[in-house]
DNA sequence: GACCAGGCACATC
DNA sequence: GATGTGCATGGT
């Protein structure tokens, strides 16, 4: 809670996810997995253009023809991919309604939709808390890297252990957990890429717990 | 031109 | 179970 403070001081609210609705989370969930969220933009945009935001309209939609629409954030024939076995996931079993999908117990929605193809943790948990409300912490690699540099965490520390380490030790809150991964990312950006740079961080001193 | 970005699946040992 | 690799565009 000390490092939220700081980071917080700092930077302020990120409001986070920069979307239209729940919808469009899910599908830049998807499209910026290890992708620069301006390259993503444009290729949500492409999808605005032709009235594709919208899960029937996806379903139809060709692969080969939605994959040259996504072009721009990259991985486009993969992430094709991942979108339209989304889609029909959404389509089958919740008919297209997000309320449907939500409204299941979060364990088990967890669950399926780490069994949808090209859904991993991270891009799981994006989707429950940002898109679903749901009160789930989000780890990126940002949070690695920064938790890591800080020895909060070791190398090893696998995506769970990482996740329990907040959701043990943080009010079970939905805006919190938002706020505190974005303001992750947003530190990760300027003072903690590969290369570090931490001159100026706000957690230079190492005073910090959870 | 190298390096990086809000991962994930799959192959191989 | 632990590593390694492919996927690809656009910005710095």
């Amino acid at each position: 809670m000390e490092i939220y403070r700081r980071l917080y001081g700092r930077f302020g609210p990120q409001g986070w996810w920069p979307a239209d609705g729940p919808f469009e989370v899910i599908v830049g969930a998807i499209l910026t997995q290890n992708t620069a969220w301006r390259n993503v933009e444009r290729a949500i945009e492409n999808l605005k253009g032709e009235g594709l935001l919208d899960p029937w309209a996806l379903l139809k939609v060709d692969e080969e023809e939605l994959a040259a629409l996504i072009r721009p954030a990259g991985y486009y024939n993969v992430k094709s991919k991942r979108l339209k076995a989304f889609i029909r996931y959404f389509c089958e079993k919740y008919q297209g309604d997000l309320g449907k999908m939500f409204g299941r117990p979060l364990p088990q929605l967890r669950e399926e939709l780490l069994k949808v193809d090209g859904i991993g943790p991270e891009t799981a948990d994006s989707i429950l808390l940002y898109a679903g409300g749901r009160p789930v912490f989000v780890v990126d690699a940002y949070t690695r890297r920064v938790l890591g540099r800080h020895q909060i965490i070791g190398e090893e520390a696998t995506y769970q252990e990482v996740q329990e380490l907040f959701m043990e030790n943080l009010p079970q809150d939905v805006e919190l957990f938002k706020e505190y991964h974005a303001l992750f990312v947003r530190l990760g950006k300027t003072y903690c890429r590969p290369k570090p740079l931490c001159e100026g961080c706000p957690l230079e001193d190492e005073g910090a717990l959870s």
